[in-house]
DNA sequence: AACTAAGCTTCCGCTCACCGGAAGTGCCGA
DNA sequence: TCGGCACTTCCGGTGAGCGGAAGCTTAGTT
């Protein structure tokens, strides 16, 4: 199911095996050496060595002073074209509502049974931050998954509901009919509340961005400590304001997608 | 010495070969069919077609609706590591520059020639932009580009000013003597100026932001409208003080290397 | 509806790039 | 000085990968 489960099995092909390699670097970002990943592949020392040494040299990962490897910068240029239209859209208009409100806003779509954030603007005042750009969060503890489950099909919400619910921490629900419950309660009344459920401390709410083709494309969250949490409401028409201008910004490219362009636009 | 121009020379290892594929992405952000991938790397349609294959299953690339082929989003979080650190101190610190200014502020660092932008803040305020996050500009050409020489190693600096510089407008400065002259200023003012160097209508402002070891790592700047170049300098106050603030966040670990965890530190 | 063409997908046998065991190198700490 | 560990280099056997060619699918044309 998963790619590797860390030992065993090194892929058939050669690409396969490069990608393997790649993959190391998901599970944390923590540098490895030539053996270490050797072992998290399974692949041999000598077979690890060459492949690495190649990935170096085109700038795939690089080397740290100490020898270990890292992703390198040049995997970063590339991946900031997947999805930059996006972002490149959502970016300022994140900012307008950081400036309003003063409070970290995010952005996240669904891939997968998790909330992927795309994107995030956040000052230096202190808050317990659970979500980073790039990263993925369970959809059943986050405003934001809630919101991209609610407006989603529904085959997708019960998908979801159907799995055990991983319990962050004491607050998160985990029950999946009083799920459901709050889900439709959450589809009725346009947005998603999310109290100390994946991280202690931490109070978010969230509405959906909606695609020009129809449906639910992303999600608009912004976060606060718990101490504010009953004044979350106090931001939705902001909020929703800059919600349905990325939406008309957006226009009418599949957000889910992220980024890729529609049909070949006649010029 | 070049990747591959375009055409010809496919590598001769599988890896160079998927990695040359990759490289496609990086000319334009534009979706690609098979065989222009097929076209540019100078592979086999079939060679390019499993490879594809094997790429976007993993998540390298992703398929459009029209089935052309882009960066993929599992690139773009793997990328997310790479810097992940030093990002993460800068970003507040960017946004409170922003706040404070109300300007579209970004910090480069160099990375072989050029400088590398690796994150920007900026609002809805129309002004016209140059820079963007994970993009290159030549460095003779941008403030930022002249903190970075001005404040290398006299090497570093003699190498680019050896080198034809590209006019990107009417007023890029291109001639190294002058230019020389020009960055021994900025030297000894500490800050650098440049006016429609890089884009028509927009001219920014840069300062240096240096390593606990010594040496620059990276540049502070900020961009606003022709008509305002005059009043660049007032938020020089400000531009010191946040680089100030972001030495002293980064700590040891060096920026050049961009996020590489120093030593094994010792817990 | 029949025809054309361009782009994509699948197939398969030959061959050369890749694999990995083993030997060599360099660095540390004892 | 020595042993141990991590990395690097070497090299011959072999199976993964290559790419020509044949089929398939879709869109455009008469």
């Amino acid at each position: 199911m998963a790619d590797d489960a860390g030992r065993a099995t090194p892929p058939a092909s050669v690409t396969g095996r490069v990608l393997s390699i790649l993959s190391v670097f998901e599970k944390s970002l923590a540098p490895r050496s030539l053996t270490e990943i050797s072992a998290e592949t399974g692949l041999a020392l000598s077979t690890t060595h060459r492949l690495v040494g190649e990935l170096e040299e085109w700038g795939a990962v690089q080397r740290d002073p100490n020898g270990r490897y890292q992703i390198g910068l040049r995997l970063w240029e590339l991946g900031q074209h997947a999805g930059r239209q996006v972002r490149d859209i959502a970016r300022p208009l994140l900012q307008d509502l950081y400036s309003l409100t003063q409070r970290t806003v995010h952005i996240a779509i669904r891939e997968n049974g998790e909330a992927l954030y795309i994107d995030r603007v956040y000052g230096t005042r202190r808050v317990p931050q659970a979500s980073r750009v790039g990263g993925r969060l369970p959809l059943h503890a986050t405003a934001v998954g809630k919101v991209l489950l609610a407006f989603d099909e529904p085959w997708v919400r019960e998908a979801i509901l159907a799995q055990p619910l991983e319990s962050r921490t004491p607050h998160t629900h985990v029950d999946p009919v009083a799920l459901r419950k709050e889900l439709e309660l959450v589809l009725e009344r346009g947005y998603a509340v999310a109290i100390e459920e994946v991280r202690e401390g931490s109070a978010s709410i969230a509405v959906p961005i909606f695609q020009r083709t129809g449906g639910i494309g992303a999600a608009l969250g912004l976060v606060d400590e718990r101490g504010e949490a009953d004044a979350l409401e106090r931001h939705l028409p902001a909020m929703r304001g800059i919600a349905r201008r990325i939406e008309a910004s957006v226009g009418a490219f599949p957000l889910r997608s992220l980024g890729i362009r529609p049909s070949n636009a006649r010029p």
